[in-house]
DNA sequence: CGTATTGGTTCGGTGACCGAACCTATGGTG
DNA sequence: CACCATAGGTTCGGTCACCGAACCAATACG
């Protein structure tokens, strides 16, 4: 954590991991970014976050190697975060913490994640239940499951109302009527 | 979190778990417990953490069922904080989170994991690489690695240098000389 | 009786996080 | 050309979590 105070007495590697991505809203960022966000303005929107602090975030996330910025357009400039190998191995990590959500604090089930191959869904570590292989992310299908709010008010909430593979970008409606 | 805003707009398990563990120093208030610590003074001198923070952190994970409070001597009363089934349940993001940090943020090996009945390796969802099982935590041996400091200050760490099964109550030595 | 151990609570200071406002560069429109 | 919209930020004042240190309480030991 970049914070002023480290985990500096801890020899261990989780305490290591969280001075990474321990700080709040890290692991929402990189969570969007698996889910195919790669644009400032969708993180902002889609996450409610301070518009100061999700530019920090971007910025360490990028100076650690979890994103990568890149300039997908000359003019205006725009620049987009892409997560890189590092952010995309955080993705079983995310999966655990995920499903734990899920089995002790949610009700309904709110996304389905399965094999893009065989459209069984994943295991507790990110298996497929019927091919038994660990899915590498790019082959995850995200399926939105009965407990999500059918009529979100953003644009990225309601992009992600269909179906979509993770990593792949997304795609906003260029301003709805 | 139970901080002044929560991630209220968001419909993700993973939002709703980061609400309840995803606190400065939460996670490895889990770890320890996991690991076996149990006191509340071995945990504030492992983790170095502020004594009203700590305090603070075991009331919450006490209150959201993480842990377990009881009383295990009558006099003096003395209380003990006991990882319960869904503190055990955090042992598959504690890992791959650990496994992360390590392959990316570290360079000698911390610690390793094995399985008590063969001794063989971890993988990285806490499956036995030789019975392919995915081991209980209680099966679980944490055995010191050569990056470890082999002298450290606190007790707690000085009892961690001997291999130790997982959720073992800890042994700290009685006042060293 | 004084001291040590365990498990806290209280308190003042600092810094991370908060929302809102402002800034810059470009493009589109009438 | 004036005006507004979009994308991607920076700045600012206020609040709240976190920090270390000090203090408190109950009991055991000598």
């Amino acid at each position: 954590m970049a914070l002023g105070k480290d985990y500096a007495t801890q020899e261990c590697s989780i305490a290591r991991a969280l001075e990474i991505v321990g700080e709040r809203w890290t692991l929402l960022v990189v969570r969007d970014a698996l889910y195919g966000v790669r644009r400032y303005n969708d993180f902002l929107v889609h996450l409610g976050i301070p518009r100061a602090v999700l530019a920090a975030r971007l910025q360490t996330l990028t100076a650690e190697g979890i994103l990568e910025k890149r300039r997908y357009q000359q003019s205006p400039p725009r620049d987009e975060y892409v997560v890189t190998e590092r952010g995309i191995a955080l993705w079983p990590t995310l999966r655990a913490l995920g499903l734990w959500g899920r089995e002790h604090f949610t009700e309904t089930q709110l996304r389905y994640f399965r094999h893009a191959d065989c459209g069984a869904d994943l295991g507790p570590y990110g298996e497929c239940r019927a091919c038994g292989v660990v899915v590498p992310v790019a082959d995850v299908v995200m399926v939105p499951g009965p407990g999500l709010d059918p009529d979100p008010a953003d644009p990225v909430s309601r992009a992600l109302l269909k179906p979509k593979r993770l990593l792949e970008p997304l795609e906003t409606e260029p301003a709805t009527a």
